[in-house]
DNA sequence: GCTAACATGTAGTAAAATTACACCAATTAT
DNA sequence: ATAATTGGTGTAATTTTACTACATGTTAGC
């Protein structure tokens, strides 16, 4: 949370930055300040501050407090440093480490958020599952459906976009769409979704909750990007969204309750010598 | 917090115990709820939840929503804990995540007995990279093609057996073969090996490190495998795999020097709109 | 110099938490 | 046995708090 604000910070207006720097700066007190307060702290008004908060991807006010919290409690250990040309081997593979560690970490965190129970309602009974990703995000995709279809659910992967925007033309009523997308900025996503949507499909996006993809989803998995000041650092953010898939997956199976149980028991089975 | 509940449980008063069961029952619910529902949800009064609050030594009801979310998200170490089909949704999402947050941290642990730097320097001159893998480590080996061939260096992505024996059987010297397997015991990938390392290809494994194919290979990333007692365990190997190779591959870049530096910068300004 | 987009604050509204008070039941004292 | 007292509980009013709609000012672009 206190990552995504800092990231956060440069693009938002002058007033809001002041909200932002302060929580950086107070963060246990703001845990349980109230709005009007934090406002008068700041120098700045009510509504600004309610706007600070949905521009970092909150609901309001209230999930602030919520939020922060949570950061707080949690060991938030493994600080994302940046990799830099003159590290070590050594540094720099710890580095490297570290930030994904850190990225798993704050996704744990944002899980009670994350609509999981409304997505396995959505999948368990759909008559077919899409997983759809462009470039890194398309291997998080096949991924995604070689996992899900052992429940015994048809599943697709599409990693490109005439597939997706074909797939979206057709689905019907009781079919899931998974977006996949690290930054949301794909507008032919955007497009994919809204008719899917429109044809009465559910639309899952796992995509930056403060993006177009994000907007024309039926549920959504907000998926923060840490951005890559350099250009070394990895997309640790695809790891956080297998591991998010796998819980999905894991969610799934449980709703599923026995059939789940066999299919998973069979399709291991099937790999022993 | 929840064991203060606990422990008050029995001096209060019928109502306010029902408050108290209910909140031990729905902890998570509890975090984010109203006042009013919450009265409702109990079969209670407002005032009654108030008074429940001050009876657990909380100043009023805002209070015991903080109190809980820290109580919940703050549990420090991240045990590997099997998921049971009885497990509350919320419960089993948050096993698998700490399950995969838990193998990246093994692995960090592991990283200096692991030969990264050996590994880059037969990657840094190598004429072509080659990464097999079968069911999930297949998608872990085309992630790591589509990250490797970023540097600059010629790489494919092998995903079935004759594939990966023919590439094996007419590799040259300076190619490299990085096998991904989690359990190791794929008899061909062994012979693979064999084959690639007789005509003077480096073979680098990453498997478990008690198994043919590591014998059979130049530089070994022992990966060792977490027994999945359940079947619902997914395999949070694959993402200490997929990390363990983000780490190589920032190496590689850091001893390339610019060339690296260059080429990941045009790669990603190509996909800039 | 005008328009459009954005940033920010004012004032109002809805909702939520808290408090005051009244009622009832059970127990105790007369 | 009845009146009085106490603890528990709910109703309704009050206050606080978060949120929204709108208006004003400010900056950037034509």
């Amino acid at each position: 949370m206190l990552a995504t604000i800092t990231q956060a910070l440069p693009r938002l207006s002058p007033s809001e930055r002041r909200v932002g720097q302060w929580i950086l700066e107070h963060p246990k007190e703001t845990a349980n300040i109230t709005l009007a307060r934090l406002a008068r702290e700041c120098g700045t008004s009510e509504p600004t501050v309610v706007r600070f908060c949905r521009h970092v991807g909150l609901g309001g006010f209230r999930e602030l407090a919520i939020r922060l919290t949570e950061a707080l409690s949690s060991p938030a250990t493994y600080v994302h440093r940046n990799v830099s040309p003159d590290d070590a081997t050594a540094d720099a593979v710890i580095k490297v480490m570290d930030a994904s560690i850190q990225s798993l970490i704050e996704m744990r965190s944002q899980l009670s958020s994350m609509p999981i129970d409304e997505a396995v309602d959505a999948m368990k009974s759909a008559r077919q599952i899409a997983f759809a990703g462009l470039g890194a995000s398309g291997h998080v995709a096949r991924d995604a459906c070689h996992k899900f279809f052992r429940l015994g659910i048809p599943c697709t992967s599409l990693s490109d976009i005439p597939m997706i925007l074909q797939f979206a033309a057709i689905t019907q009523p009781d079919d899931v769409l998974v977006l996949l997308s690290h930054t949301g900025r794909w507008q032919d996503f955007a497009r994919a979704a809204k008719l899917a949507r429109d044809r009465g499909a559910t639309v899952i996006a796992l995509t930056n909750p403060d993006s177009t993809i994000a907007r024309e989803s039926t549920l959504l998995f907000p998926c923060q990007v840490i951005e890559d000041t350099s250009i070394y650092t990895p997309m640790s953010s695809r790891l956080a969204q297998l591991a998010l898939l796998d819980a999905v997956q894991v969610a799934l199976a449980l709703a599923q309750g026995d059939t789940a149980g066999n299919n998973l028991r069979r399709s291991k089975d099937a790999l022993k010598l």
